[in-house]
This record gives structure tokens, sequence and C-alpha cells, in this order.
DNA sequence: CGGCATCCGAATGGATACTG
DNA sequence: CAGTATCCATTCGGATGCCG
């Protein structure tokens, strides 16, 4: 068999019918719009796995060979790395150039849309480095309240 | 039993030791800095669940009662529901309050940290309403080649 | 070097039934 | 009303082995 194991994302981001509202009042409204709620949902389910934004920040500086990028995300394994470039690829974020050589020599790339990806995410990165140390006292409070009341 | 059945997040949100770094620092090394990358995706992973993101643009005017969250949201059960407010309970971007009548009422509203959130969130979400048109014809586009050699 | 195929454990998340 | 407990299907993701 050649199942090509991709990643199962279907053609579900976006379908619910408000293409004909122009982008920057949506912004506005989706706090009240559901449709767009799960835009925002679907996007963070497509980036948010485990190794997209990784590999997308990888590719920041220009076009990466396979096992350099390999070596560069550091936990990834081999399946995940070609399963999510090829997802990445599939949306158009990310580029495969392929030189026929001996040995072969693959190169990806953050395409124009891959780059665009990254001023967003790296403002939600911002937000995280800014509260993480909110973000683990909150925690332990929880955690530490929790043990409390089951004593 | 009363396993309280919590989504499996431990404390792993940034551990690696730049907290003398200023954000705004952080903000433009960030490409380079694999910690920093590795903060995105936790954070990512952490908000970029099926449900997170949908509950807290639902909580963006006030307090929602539990049911009232459950309808407003829409496809989701109960169980994840609960789970994924306590996940954010505990993360401080939510807060729970309970009246003791008859029946019981309980509040959901969103901590500051949370509203802080909705900004990096919407961002992220007018980029996915901006952009789902390129990514839907390049998802097209690619499923269509690769059926194409197949053949 | 850059993959693909297979097996398998772990996590996600839905449906249902029960409770204070 | 606001949960909790249990069961179950699907998906995620790692390890390993083979191939051009």
């Amino acid at each position: 068999m050649e199942t090509v194991d991709t990643l199962p994302q279907e053609g579900t981001l976006l379908s619910t019918g408000n293409s004909d509202v122009p982008a920057q009042a949506l912004s506005r409204i989706q706090a009240h719009a559901p449709s767009a709620c799960r835009t925002v949902t679907e996007v963070l389910a497509r980036v948010g796995d485990k190794w997209s934004m990784q590999i997308v920040m990888s590719l920041a500086d220009g076009p990466v060979r396979f096992n350099a990028l390999r070596r560069a995300v550091d936990g990834i394994s081999q399946r995940m790395l070609t399963r999510t470039l090829r997802a990445l690829e599939r949306d158009g974020l990310v580029s495969r150039m392929v030189t026929p050589s001996i040995p072969p020599r693959v190169d990806y790339a953050l395409t124009p849309l891959g780059e665009s990806l990254r001023r967003p995410v790296g403002l939600l990165g911002d937000w995280a480095v800014t509260h993480r140390e909110t973000i683990a006292s909150a925690r332990e409070r929880f955690d530490r309240e929790q043990r409390g009341e089951a004593a």
C-alpha cells in the first residue's frame, strides 16, 4: 500500500457562508460571530499541534534541508516531521524544493503565506512569554487548593 | 472514585531559564531561541484545543452560566465544557463564581489575564479570516496534484 | 538523504447514565 | 442546574524497519 499517511485534515477550515463580510468588519464583530470563533479554532487546531509552529519558526531564516530541520526541531520524529511538513505544504505555508541529485536534496522554505503567519504567532508567543509566570502561579494555586479541599 | 477527569496539563509551560531576558527582547530573538519557540508551542497546545478559544470568545461580554455557555458554544459536550473550563480556570484565564442557591448557579467569566488573551488570538483569527481562501485553494491544488500523479 | 509502511501506546473527545 | 463516572471510537505521535 501507499497510503502516504497524511494528517487527516479535511477542508473544514471555514465553510460557513459569510464570504461577503469584509475581514476588518469581522475582526470587530468576531466576539459575537460563532463562525468567526470557529475559524480561530480551526486555525489554532491546524497550527497548534505539537510541531507546526516550531517548524515554521525554524524556517524563518530561509530554506532548510530535511535532516537539518530534523536536528533543528530537536525532539521530532522523522514520521512527524514528514507528516507536518506535508500538512503545511498542503495549506500553502511551506514550499518543497527537490533537487534530484545523488544523494537527493530536499529544501523546505516558508511561502509568503507562511511568512505572514509569523507575526500573529509571534504576538501570541509574546503573550505567552509575558504571562508565563502569572500562569505558572495560577496553576500552583489551583493545584494547592484542590489538594487542600481534598483532605 | 472521584478522579475529577482533568485535562492532563502538567506545569510544562516554559521552565527554560531565561527569566532574566525582557519580553520585548525575546520577541525579536525568538526566531532563533528554541526555548521561546517551545513557549509558543506550549501556549498553542494549551489554547489550540478544540474548545478553549470558543469558550474564551463566548465569555467576552461578561459572565455566563454553565448551560448558557453550553448553548453558546454549540457542538460541545457537557464533559468537554467542564474539562475545558477547569483547565482555563487552572491557568487563571477564567474565574468560576458559585451562587449556592437551589437550583445552583455557576457563572464563568474571563479574568484580566483571559481578557489579555483575546487580542493576540483575535489577530490570529484575523489572519485566518484574511487568508482562508488562499489556504482553501492551496489545499485544492495540492490534493488535485496528488491525485493527478497517482494516476 | 529523504522518505514510506507498520505496529502500538497514549491522548482526545463524544455519548450516556447517574447525582446533589 | 451543574456537574461526575464510565465506556468507547478516533486521532496523535513515537519506534522501528525497508526503499529509491
